[in-house]
DNA sequence: TTGTGTAAAC
């Protein structure tokens, strides 16, 4: 303790040594009693300090005892104050110390608003900070750029940025950080490449903020370039920057190059530690991952929430008896069972091993759900085919008023695309414009994906369009679109400009340039295409590339040739390539070559039951009764179940499905009325029954020639009594639409004058005037 | 500063 002679700067030089509030306020005391009164810079020390220390509510007390406050100590509170609502009604008690708020005012009490629930009260700070004359102060900049971006008012962020005069390398940093934490990766490199070129210094927080969206756009050369900036600014060696380094070049893939940047840290911290066991992880090392966790143990060092995140996922390919056993285990044991990202990550695993019922579980028994954990449940259910629950939980998420990210949306799109949910699907795009969600490249290829696969191309193709930042697979999502939908002219076009682009097509591209032939017809281009993969791409074709060519060929007509192209290249290709051929067998009604195929098949693949009854069917279009009995007869003794058919169609927003011969929708009896109503106008129209196609149906007996009714007629007459005159129908099927199906559909399209939209099991029909737009070839 | 969740063909 100072004695009476000591000087009031000693007793500033011992409130800086002090730790302890109690101390401080012992000072405070000895000075007062020593004739010491606090004065306004003594105070100022003080305050600084308790606040440091996290005293808040004694630095708040030490304030309101201060008769005249100046405006440095009020700021110097106000920069501290932990709570929002405490830090706004402080500023709004600065008429009545009568202080008037400079710069350092108004971006400390807008820093504190950026996590207040409501962006009002900071949108006023910003408005009265202009009123003020402040606005182009960098400062208050930087602190607006943060507030907009924390509400993801990207637009607001941009324009407060922009009106800052010469931003600093603060400015940058917080706008670059701000755009991250939106997700916006694509956009913060680009503002990255703006603040390098205006040659504004980089700092470790540049290093820091940015090495995470490399990593996340896995650009491994850009994040080369930027190691060697931090390299030469001498902030390589940095602790930030080096984990920001280690997990960029793991998510790049050069985990390697990680190891060799972690093995140069002298003491790794956890967060290195952290990021090196993660790196192994993601990069399927489980060996090298675990033995870093061991290493960490062995030091006595505690794992944290992200260690463990970053390690369950190199448990998936344990299996589910591990997992369940140990990691769920050790996660509770550890006390983390109520951590939301460690039981994210949990959920993640489950569902990658299909276990929902366990990923469910963990979800709806999480204390507090995070935007991840809402994510990973809906991307588990798209993953899982499991397309209406995804749907159905994003909806909730929107009824909770929980904002979706990009990752919400693209796996909800997928899942609209996988169900043909267009409706949805568009009102999921209209919540991206309306929210200003970043229409990353994962978000487009959604979209691009969703209007393709729901039946609207166009739209497809202006999505695809109007996307910047394309990679080769929203290439192949439009070109694979193209194909769904029949047109392999404009697909092949759209290839040819890909590869003009220089742009390096992978086996799914070229995939779906062999589907996009094979829909449209184009057996001379196929064949080129076909022997252009490895000599001219390096891409060697696989099993589903000659599936694809017997499918090619077969379906023309030149069964002979499919099969020698089965014996001759595509050997030990699998089942694929003989159900393919037996498929173009049907199509041509040939028993020879598709007993060859079936007796394929039925040795390799003895439990799909469709291969008898495609079988069965062959011989029944050939008349060949007995062996089709005979060929069920066997599919029964080995009581193997056909996929019964279904159809789907949306009245608004609200789906319904309707299965074979289906009795159970309220308006039946109006569906019956309107299918007797229709087949009178179509036969008039020169209708008749394809008898074929009662034979598709192996469940039903001779007995019966009559068809059930399929699945898509009623769902098309159910459309039909539903719809305003004109409006077109769409319909989805998840087999392939029989052959009377099909014939029907072009009348009822004719008599109708409706265009009507099947999506099948494979592919577009378009059928307007009597006519389909795959012209009979599917 | 580390960690969770995302798109294409079959």
């Amino acid at each position: 303790m100072p004695n009476r002679s000591h000087s009031f700067y000693s007793y500033l030089s011992l409130i800086s040594r002090s730790t302890t509030p109690l101390h401080l306020l012992q000072i405070l005391s000895h000075s007062i009693i020593s004739g010491h009164h606090p004065n306004l810079l003594l105070s100022t020390h003080l305050i600084s300090h308790l606040s440091s220390s996290h005293h808040h509510s004694l630095s708040l007390l030490l304030f309101s005892s201060i008769p005249n406050p100046d405006l440095f100590l009020f700021n110097t509170l106000l920069r501290s104050t932990p709570s929002p609502s405490l830090s706004l009604s402080l500023f709004s008690s600065l008429p009545h110390l009568h202080l008037h708020p400079n710069p350092f005012t108004f971006s400390f009490a807008i820093s504190s608003s950026s996590s207040f629930p409501s962006p009002f009260p900071g949108r006023s700070l910003h408005a009265r900070s202009i009123l003020s004359g402040f606005s182009s102060d960098p400062f208050i900049g930087s602190a607006l750029t943060n507030f907009y971006l924390n509400f993801a008012d990207s637009l607001s962020a941009h324009k407060v940025f922009d009106r800052i005069p010469q931003p600093d390398t603060v400015s940058w940093n917080s706008l670059l950080s701000g755009l991250i934490k939106n997700n916006a990766f694509s956009q913060s490199l680009i503002v990255f490449n703006r603040m390098f070129s205006s040659g504004t210094s980089f700092d470790p927080t540049t290093f820091a903020v940015i090495l995470p969206a490399i990593a996340e756009s896995q650009d491994l050369n850009l994040g080369l370039e930027v190691h060697c900036l931090a390299v030469k600014s001498g902030m390589a060696s940095r602790s930030h920057v080096v984990t920001g380094l280690i997990s960029m070049y793991s998510k790049c893939g050069e985990v390697s190059m990680a190891r060799f940047l972690f093995n140069d840290i002298e003491r790794p911290d956890l967060v290195a530690r952290n990021a090196m066991i993660s790196g192994y992880s993601v990069n399927q090392d489980v060996g090298l991952s675990v033995s870093l966790f061991r290493d960490l143990m062995a030091i006595g060092g505690k794992p944290s929430s992200s260690t463990l995140v970053g390690m369950i996922p190199v448990f998936s390919p344990f299996g589910h008896g591990f997992l369940s056993r140990c990691i769920h285990g050790f996660v509770i044991k550890c006390g983390f069972d109520s951590n939301s990202p460690v039981l994210t990550a949990i959920m993640t695993v489950y569902s990658r091993l299909n276990d929902l019922d366990s990923a469910q579980k963990v979800f709806y028994e999480m204390p507090e759900k995070s935007l991840a954990s809402w994510n990973a449940m809906i991307s588990a259910y798209a993953q899982n085919g499991l397309t209406e629950m995804a749907i159905s939980l994003f909806q909730d998420m929107q009824a909770l008023n929980v904002r979706p990210n990009p990752v919400t949306v693209t796996s909800t799109l997928s899942a609209c695309a996988q169900l043909g949910a267009l409706s949805i699907g568009k009102w999921v795009h209209r919540i991206i414009t309306e929210e200003d969600l970043e229409l990353n490249v994962f978000v487009s290829t959604a979209l691009i994906d969703m209007y393709a696969k729901c039946g609207n191309i166009k739209e497809a193709r202006k999505v695809f369009d109007s996307t910047k930042d394309k990679n080769v697979v929203s290439w192949n999502a439009m070109i694979s679109g193209y194909g769904l939908h029949g047109d392999g002219h404009q697909a092949l076009k759209l290839y040819s400009e890909m590869l003009t682009a220089r742009i390096a097509p992978t086996s799914v591209t070229l995939l779906s340039v062999l589907y996009a032939c094979s829909h449209g017809g184009l057996v001379e281009e196929g064949e080129a295409v076909f022997e252009s993969m490895a000599s001219e791409h390096e891409v060697n074709p696989g099993p589903e590339h000659y599936a694809c060519m017997v499918d090619l060929l077969g379906r023309a007509g030149k069964l002979k040739q499919a099969l020698e192209f089965i014996e001759t290249v595509a050997v030990d290709a699998g089942a694929g390539v003989w159900a393919a051929l037996l498929g173009a067998c049907m199509k041509h009604k040939e028993t020879s070559v598709a007993q060859i195929a079936s007796n394929k098949l039925f040795e390799l693949e003895p439990e799909n039951s469709g291969y008898y009854v495609l079988m069965s069917n062959i011989y029944s279009a050939n008349r060949e009764f007995p062996q089709a009995a005979m060929v069920r007869e066997t599919a029964k003794s080995r009581n193997l179940a056909k996929t019964p058919g279904c159809t789907l169609i949306e009245i608004g927003e609200k789906q319904h499905v309707f299965t074979s011969g289906d009795r159970c929708h309220p308006q039946t009896e109006a569906i019956c009325a309107k299918l007797e109503e229709l087949t009178a106008k179509m036969i008039e129209a020169g209708y008749r029954v394809e008898t074929d196609a009662a034979l598709y149906d192996v469940e039903e007996e001779e007995k019966e020639h009559m068809v059930k009714v399929h699945s898509e007629k009623l769902a098309i007459a159910f459309g039909l009594i539903n719809t305003e005159p004109g409006t077109e129908i769409r319909i989805i099927k998840n087999l392939r639409v029989c052959l009377d199906c099909h014939n029907a559909t072009k009348f009822i399209s004719k008599v109708t004058e409706r265009l009507i939209v099947v999506r099948d099991a494979t592919r577009f029909h378009h059928f307007r005037d009597g006519l389909c737009s795959c012209g009979d070839y599917w």
